[in-house]
DNA sequence: GTGAAAGCGCTAACAT
DNA sequence: ATGTTAGCGCTTTCAC
């Protein structure tokens, strides 16, 4: 293809890196104003008068640079960042979390955040190190740190770290709670618990249990019978038999995919739902409708959780009370399928 | 709960924000030296012999002090930043892919650069903006970003973008191509393929889809007859009826939730696998071994995947060429179970 | 080998 | 209303 003629000229062009980021400079000069009024129009800072004009001419030289502040130099100089870093424990990750990821984000970015995630499963680089690395001014998490962790997140820099208390774990409860609920108000007395097997999702599924347990309190049956259920075939078989000779009913799964264990495993001993046992998911996956029978779960109300979490890092921002939350009713419900 | 005579105790210690970030200025002073030298100590620059006292004074300080470098300050000064950003397609987010985030990270993490992961599902933060807020210098995404995009990023201070070119689509293919040669082994002649409906897959199924294109191509059979197939019982009953009018007999899905669909259509048609349809799905996905017959599908090994993909942002990163990449076949293959 | 000094691009007092 | 100025914490020439 080439000739022997020198393989300068195909570099030139090869990769079209394209002109240099324009700066805050570039901007004031082409609007013909000091970077001091180009910051307090970009930033469109509160108490100032700033004729329509000069603001415009402003942001068109702007737009037409298509300048971007530098993020280092401006939270170097504000000494504040705008990122927020969410960190999501080593679990299976699943869409239920992504679209609360997606919530999350695009709550955060009606106030000017800008949220990125990071897998706590990725080994080589801490969550403080992140942190700093990102300059993440907030930090949230599934379930609270514990205390070392959120003391080392703030030396990386972090302002606020959520979620701070117990608070947050509430929807978590509700989920259980509701299951037990569903299953109970359908005559079952006897439930079981499907506990998953992977130790990231441990700290979760005791809230969930929990509030399985509380409903079984509140309708005095005995509490659920607890079995750990990994996503295998031959545990779920197990877990089943165990269930039978404990004569249970109804049974609760942590989440979907653990009921779908639950249902293959009865599948296996030539059972079916929900005649021989009613089983009850939690967070409502897109698979949730494909299982055979379809599954009953609980579904949460992602838009809402993601934005009420925003609500509470902005205030935690801010230093305020993180407002009383609203009835969680409707941001958590159980729908029925044919597995209940 | 509170005297009248002030709340000023309680709030004193309510939060209890350690003491401020040290910086390297602290170091110095506590190990006597100046900053400099702090900065080549801890950078190890290379080139400079510094006596091992000194060295393990600073290292000493700085580790007492907790010293953590200011990672906008250093972005700043040293013009680039050890911030990655993987940006993922909106698209439903399984096991599989946060088992490949998790290698990315890590394996980027043994080069010094920190992952953090953008999706673009959530609305109201532009991937630039995203890029630019963080200060990332390397961005990586699925499929090849579109020059517009990779411009656009590029002005918003990445030193790199990935993929850069076509290459890297050749997994997706692969699986394809393994999928339908699976079921050409196994005797069927006329071929199905499951497309996914959601859109923020469509690029991504479109390789794979051609790898089984490449493969029907090659036995010298006809092209797959494709049908799209979003994860809802009716979609897949319709899809399964017109691959029965076709005279189908193994199914390609795009990814294992679409081959749930396909198998839960076929249950609902009073069909069966793999009697009436081969079906081979893809990914690997914890459910596939649950599902009724246990599902036939393509694994990935996305520890090798993480780590090439690694390799060749480093290579990217320093201006070589992505070294070639070593045969795939130890990175993807079937693994077959009853589906087929 | 180590330190002094000059910025990196931006924000925020403080002038004007 | 706009410009001047002084840093933010760090890296990095360039002298010593």
């Amino acid at each position: 293809m080439g000739t022997s003629t020198g393989p300068a000229f195909r570099d030139e062009r090869a990769m079209s890196r394209p002109a240099k980021r324009s700066t805050s400079q570039d901007v004031a000069r082409a609007a013909g104003v000091s970077r001091t009024t180009v910051s307090f129009v970009l930033n469109d800072k509160p108490g100032l008068s700033i004729p329509e004009e000069t603001r415009s001419r402003i942001l068109d030289a702007a737009q037409r640079l298509d300048y971007r502040p530098l993020a280092s130099a401006r939270a170097l100089a504000a000494g504040r960042s705008d990122v927020a870093l969410l960190s999501i424990p080593d679990m299976p990750i699943g869409p239920a979390i992504s679209r609360f990821v997606e919530e999350l984000a695009t709550a955060l970015a009606q106030h000017g955040l800008t949220l990125v995630t990071h897998l706590e499963g990725a080994h080589g680089k801490a969550l403080q190190d992140v942190c700093a690395t990102v300059g993440a001014s907030v930090v949230i998490g599934f379930v609270p740190f514990d205390p070392d962790t959120a003391q080392a997140l703030y030396r990386a820099g972090a302002d606020t770290v959520l979620p701070s208390e117990p608070d947050d774990s509430r929807d978590m409860r509700l989920a259980g709670r509701l299951q037990a609920e569903h299953l109970i108000g359908r005559g079952h007395r006897r439930i079981g618990y499907a506990f998953p097997g992977h130790s990231g999702l441990h700290q979760m599924a005791e809230e969930r249990l929990r509030g399985a347990i509380d409903a079984c309190h509140d309708a005095g049956i005995d509490p659920p019978v607890v079995v750990t259920t990994d996503l295998e075939i031959a545990g779920a078989v197990q877990a089943v038999t165990r269930w039978e000779a404990e004569s249970v009913t109804g049974i609760c799964a942590f989440n979907d995919e653990t009921a779908i264990a639950v249902l293959a495993g009865m599948h296996e001993r030539g059972l079916s739902a929900p005649a021989d046992f009613a089983v009850i998911g939690a967070d409502d996956i897109p698979t949730a409708r494909l299982t055979i029978p379809a599954l009953t779960t609980v579904s949460f109300n992602l838009h809402e959780v993601g934005r009420r979490r925003a609500e509470a890092v902005m205030a935690s921002l801010s230093g305020r009370q993180p407002a009383a939350t609203s009835m969680p009713d409707d941001q958590v419900q159980v729908v029925q399928r044919s597995s209940t």
